[in-house]
RNA sequence: UGGGGGAUCGUCUAGGGGCAAGACAUUAGAUUUUGAUUCUAAGAACCCAGGUUCGAUUCCUGGUCCCCCAGCCA
């Protein structure tokens, strides 16, 4: 538990709930949901409304809903349906057995409709759809009634029925709600509740035809379930008057409380799911778990925890203020998350070979090193040292700039867990490459030896060539260059994709313990980051996701 | 141009007629067999103009800028 997850921050919206429940305005208790539309995967900034949901309802003592928002049969799939279950309960949220369907309320929506019309309040429209976007009018200009508003009760009854009964084609008819089409509030003017669609709804099949919108059935899925708080991002707002209309029109006994929030943005990233399919269609990532995507199967696949995402959730706040979260952020989440929790490694990505003059060909000996010091519980293990191992290119100069704690010809470094070693040769081929470096090692300098205490500037990791694992490591950066910004403004100037993205590298070596790491679990590479255990890997070759870099104030530093 | 929202450090988020707080990021230092972690410190903000007031970032008036709405999407 973070301290952030035990005191979660206190929003424009715990404190209107609060005041009310001191003002002893709401008796019932809270009650909210999480209503994503089962029409792609989750990402990252439905994390947000997912945490909203279920932490205000546990915080207030209440209940949260997970409820799949699925009126339109021609985008909805039983697949997307699985995977939010699937990415909530991941998430660490708990619904318990208050799983919902939209779809479920159909033959009550149905009734709720009949009731409008019967009151007057609704009727069936045969404008094309073309016409009704002439007779609504503009945002400056009011719009016209339509010729079929004042149908008596009878004729909307029939026509509704006939609608039902799938007698009409798509497109040809609509109920709309009576309301106003002089309105300066365009949803209020004479909006849709219900249209005809001949397609087979992945739930009720071929049972209807007509389908009710969203402005209808999410204030009813609400009032059916009795919530007390429907939380919605902020293109809503303006949708409040027609969400408390319908509630009031249809005298329904429980009316919650619409209250709008901003959505997430992430710099960095593309967040709508428009952007993210295009993204998959075209071949720019793998897929929608592929590790640079701001889906949760991506964060899951490129090592983030639950945890993280949660504790992210609780920091980025919640208010009505367009904003742009920075990346750095979520990193770091997921280090702070990492670092408590994941065992120490070491692995070589760049390897040089090392060969180490004064240590006995053919000997081995086995050294230990510490799991997690943040963590002394996690132990210890044995890790095996021999004359010829790889360190990482970057630890080791053949002109060091000034500060450079790590190897270069006469210099010395410490081997971590291990010996100290001095440089004193380098090996090229014909190009001038450096293919080994020469050096020699002090025996006394190993833990409990003479020389233990002996202080040098840098301790570098470093794998013994014999017994290393050899590894595939995939380094992600930006899918964008640009921070970007509010989603539409990347519309007409369109997001600038980072084409290093993705970066392999092959072979790295990884120390022999990793032989039986299972996919999924997560390790810090000394030095380096935190890595995740790809799905991708095989008994012959690990494959690791670099989840975050390790802070590195060297390479900032060396970038001046 | 109608309506609905919004504007506080680089980025998020608090606050509210009298000291502008926290987090991330940044910078400096201490500790360190990870240039990590941890610790300490520093710099860094109230959209603009008037008005009310002893005092305005807060209240009032008028601007400016940004976002959303003209789907039978959600």
């Amino acid at each position: 538990m973070t301290p952030s997850e035990n005191h979660p921050p206190i929003d424009f919206i715990r404190t209107m709930i609060a005041e009310d429940q001191d003002a002893g305005r709401s008796v019932q208790r809270v009650h909210t949901r999480f209503p994503p539309e089962p029409n792609g995967h989750l990402h990252i900034g439905h994390a947000k409304s997912i945490c909203l949901n279920f932490a205000i309802a546990q915080e207030f003592g209440g209940l949260c809903n997970l409820r799949l928002d699925d009126t339109n049969p021609t985008k909805e799939h039983m697949d997307y349906v699985r995977s939010i279950q699937e990415d909530v309960r991941w998430l660490g949220f708990d619904w318990g057995d208050r799983l919902y369907y939209a779809s479920d309320y159909f033959e009550s929506l149905y009734e709720y409709a009949l009731k409008l019309i019967r009151k007057g309040k609704a009727y069936v429209d045969n404008l094309s759809a073309e016409e009704l976007r002439e007779y609504r009018g503009t945002l400056t200009e009011a719009g016209k009634k339509s010729p079929h508003r004042q149908r008596t009760l009878e004729e909307n009854l029939y026509l509704f029925a006939k609608m039902r009964a799938g007698e009409f084609e798509e497109g040809t008819h609509v109920l709309r709600a009576k309301i106003d089409m002089a309105s300066p509030n365009m949803n209020l003017r004479d909006p849709a509740l219900y249209r005809i669609r001949k397609a087979t709804h992945y739930r009720t099949g071929d049972a209807w035809c007509i389908y009710p919108t969203y402005d209808f059935a999410h204030p009813l899925s609400d009032a059916l379930e009795g919530i007390t708080h429907s939380l919605c991002t902020l293109e809503f707002e303006d949708h409040r008057p027609l969400y408390d209309w319908v509630l009031d029109e249809c005298e329904v006994p429980c009316h919650s409380q619409q209250i709008e929030f901003a959505r997430l943005n992430l710099a960095h990233t593309v967040m709508s799911k428009r952007k993210l399919l295009k993204l998959v269609e075209e071949g720019q990532v793998q897929g929608w778990d592929d590790p640079r995507m701001p889906t949760i199967k991506g964060l899951r696949r490129r090592g983030y925890t639950p945890a993280a995402i949660r504790s992210f959730c609780d920091r980025v706040g919640v208010a009505k203020r367009d904003s742009v979260i920075e990346m750095g952020l979520l990193e770091h989440t997921i280090r702070e998350d990492l670092n408590r929790t994941s065992p120490r490694v070491m692995a070589v990505l760049h390897p040089v070979k090392v060969i180490i003059e004064n240590y006995p060909e053919g000997q081995t000996e086995e050294v230990e090193a510490v799991n997690n010091p943040e963590d002394v519980g996690q132990g210890v293990r044995q890790l095996t040292f021999s004359r010829e191992i790889y360190i990482e290119a970057d630890d080791f100069r053949e002109d060091p700039p000034k500060k450079f704690f790590r190897l270069s010809v006469g210099q010395e470094v410490r081997l971590r867990y291990a010996y100290i070693i001095r440089c004193v040769g380098v090996e090229k081929d014909q190009d001038g490459t450096i293919v080994a470096l020469r050096c020699t090692f002090d025996p006394e300098s190993k833990r409990g030896g003479t020389q233990a205490g002996r202080k040098v500037k840098g301790t570098i990791h470093w794998v013994s060539v014999g017994h290393a694992l050899p590894t595939e490591v995939r380094i992600y950066e930006p899918l964008l260059t640009k921070p970007s910004a509010l989603p539409k403004k990347s519309i007409t100037s369109e997001p600038i994709l980072n084409p290093c993205s993705l970066q392999v590298l092959s072979p790295c070596w990884a120390e022999a313990s990793l032989k039986h790491a299972s996919v999924g679990s997560r390790f810090q590479f000394e030095r380096q980051g935190y890595f995740c255990l790809d799905p991708d890997s095989m008994n012959q070759k690990l494959v690791f996701n670099r989840t975050v870099s390790l802070k590195d104030p060297w390479a900032k530093m060396e970038k001046k």
